[in-house]
DNA sequence: AAATTTCATTCGCTAATCAAATCATATTTT
DNA sequence: AAAATATGATTTGATTAGCGAATGAAATTT
């Protein structure tokens, strides 16, 4: 009974693979990449925001986010306008177009969740919330502390 | 008590969040992108295998497994055969170096996971493990459950 | 022997991503 | 005020991933 180890390590797997599948399907269902939805449910999120900050959400680089707003404006999902206080920054905001396609297209993972979720008898639901709060937990403490152990480095390093 | 989901959804996220972070910090570590690592991967838990399966094992197209091969191979980390029996196939195998690379540059997010998982008390590891698969069949409850997908490597092989 | 299937690879293309350079607009210093 | 510096967005140039269709080579079936 040694290896409840490896049976959780699978279960992570699983979730993990769950939801990247979920990921494809949802950007083919909406016509947009799986960054691009990102994007624009940040943007929705915030109802109005900069490239800045959407790069530091979506922890992608500033470039990157012009170039996926880009595609999103393209589509009509979002508007840019220039600021009028301050001229350098551009103002992101979803249109009505970009807040339909998400009603339209709510994630149907969450959905899924959501659902089955609310169905556990209470004491499941308690302890789901406590071990996903659990290893939520481990893996963050282990990102942390882990940056020594991380550059055992120099592997392939020039 | 509509609160508990949305905890759950968190806590969700973190954990992929923890999970997506890792990958990069592994693949800077180690000099290879994480499809790339993911293939090395594959292979070196196989010892020997086709191309056609390790798209299969990794969820991805055969024009990508090849391409993907063609970056270990120019690194020196996998081998390309040609089979003697059936000439149409080819042996993809680690060599020395692949293997020392894995070996020098382990998962550091499951070794956290499982240093610290193993330290949990008894019941907390039952509790984790089952929370854990019923969190899994509940989202793999909307998609179809490809069976042969999951088997990625690592990991759930022996 | 001819047709079909099966693998791997190549080719053309799109998307994501980053770093560095560029451009416009503040803000701060001298 | 003029010059220097800082900040924000974008452009540019490059790499990587990924797909589908086409190609080529080697079985297998008819």
């Amino acid at each position: 009974m040694e290896n409840r180890t490896q049976t959780s390590l699978i279960a992570l797997r699983r979730i993990l693979r769950a939801t990247e599948l979920n990921a494809r399907t949802l950007a083919r269902a909406t016509g947009l990449t799986t960054p691009q939805l990102i994007v624009l449910e940040i943007v929705a999120a915030a109802t109005r925001l900069t490239p800045k900050d959407i790069a530091a959400r979506a922890g992608v680089g500033q470039a990157t986010a012009t170039a996926l707003v880009d595609k999103l404006e393209a589509r009509g999902l979002v508007t840019r306008t220039r600021g009028e206080k301050d001229r350098r920054v551009v103002w992101v905001a979803p249109t009505e177009a970009g807040l339909e396609m998400l009603k339209a297209a709510p994630d149907p993972l969450q959905r899924t969740f959501s659902k089955q979720f609310e169905a556990l008898p209470d004491w499941e639901q308690a302890m789901v919330v406590a071990a996903l709060e659990k290893v939520g937990a481990m893996l963050n403490a282990g990102t942390i502390d882990a940056s020594p152990l991380l550059d055992v480095g120099a592997v392939d390093r020039k």
